[in-house]
DNA sequence: CGAGCCGGTTGCAAATCGAAACCGACTCCC
DNA sequence: GGGAGTCGGTTTCGATTTGCAACCGGCTCG
């Protein structure tokens, strides 16, 4: 239980070492999106703003985070340079079928501060393209076909649990 | 503005120019857990570690950044400290309804990091406490009864956009 | 030619982080 | 009664990261 690991070379909080991080998805996720800009990033490009300077002008991040953020997005594989211009070549930033399976973690994101920081009602509201009704994000049993509450949701170690 | 569409499963047609971090919950939500170890210990904290001295054994935090980050949380309301003993008064931390509403986000969090990172196996599934049976989660429309997939997500303006 | 846009990179001061030491209140054990 | 240990922090200090601004190369436009 008690972490005795001490990473030499730095490589984030749960890397590789702490046990509870070790085995969950969560900080799985961290190590790629757990930056704050990052996921700001990520809210810019699903809205559609993709190039660097917009960007920029958006979120009135510094550029050399910027750059450093998208390369790193880039790295992981959940954006891809696509380039929109080639005399001087110029790329924009999408999203990949990984970036975009990141909706999810958003608008779970979006779904919390609408509820407790929304006072003057909510920004912006997604709905159902063919019948314009506002969604909602739960969870949901296949086998007993209905959504689940937060109480009813148990957890259980899964196959990928790591044999320490 | 509007410039390339993109093609598939992707969110944002409604390319509202606005200054984003203004009239977005997403920005909202990040100031308050918008911090890669603020995430982890409401993950421990899900899972029922409570106290101090556990979490820093657990995450492997250093002392000073865990005592900040609790504090921050309770400021917040996502943390309360329950006392669980007297004579030298300690106190645990528990969720409060607003923090426990966060178990959407982390849901969808470890939903991703299973999706692309757990090669071997999840390390942890949720299932129905009832069937036993694994938990999805998805987006619904409650006036078609139907889960939602991200390419039929439109977004709109919502009535507490800022007035710029 | 000069101005300007775009997408970065570099340099530097300031804020933040991480490891370890320190601390007070209390209990346990001899 | 003294010493060690637990718990929940706070303090200190060096290392890393951040934010800002300046700079740069390629290219277009007037």
């Amino acid at each position: 239980m008690v972490d005795t690991e001490h990473p030499p070379s730095s490589g984030g909080p749960a890397a590789a070492a702490a046990p509870g991080a070790a085995s969950c998805s969560i900080a799985a996720t961290l190590e790629v999106v757990g930056d704050r800009w990052t996921v700001l990033i990520l809210r810019d490009v699903f809205r559609g703003v993709r190039r660097f300077a917009q960007l920029q002008a958006d979120l009135g991040i510094a550029r050399n985070l910027l750059a450093d953020r998208l390369s790193r997005l880039v790295d992981h594989g959940v954006l891809e340079r696509v380039p929109y211009q080639s005399r001087p070549v110029r790329c924009e930033y999408r999203l990949t079928a990984k970036g975009a399976d990141l909706s999810t973690a958003l608008i779970a994101l979006m779904g919390w501060g609408d509820r407790w920081y929304a006072d003057e009602g909510v920004p912006t509201i997604l709905v159902h393209d063919t019948c314009g009704t506002p969604l909602e994000q739960v969870v949901r049993c296949p086998h007993c076909d209905e959504t689940v509450n937060p109480g009813r949701i148990r957890s259980r170690p899964g196959p990928g649990r790591s044999p320490v």
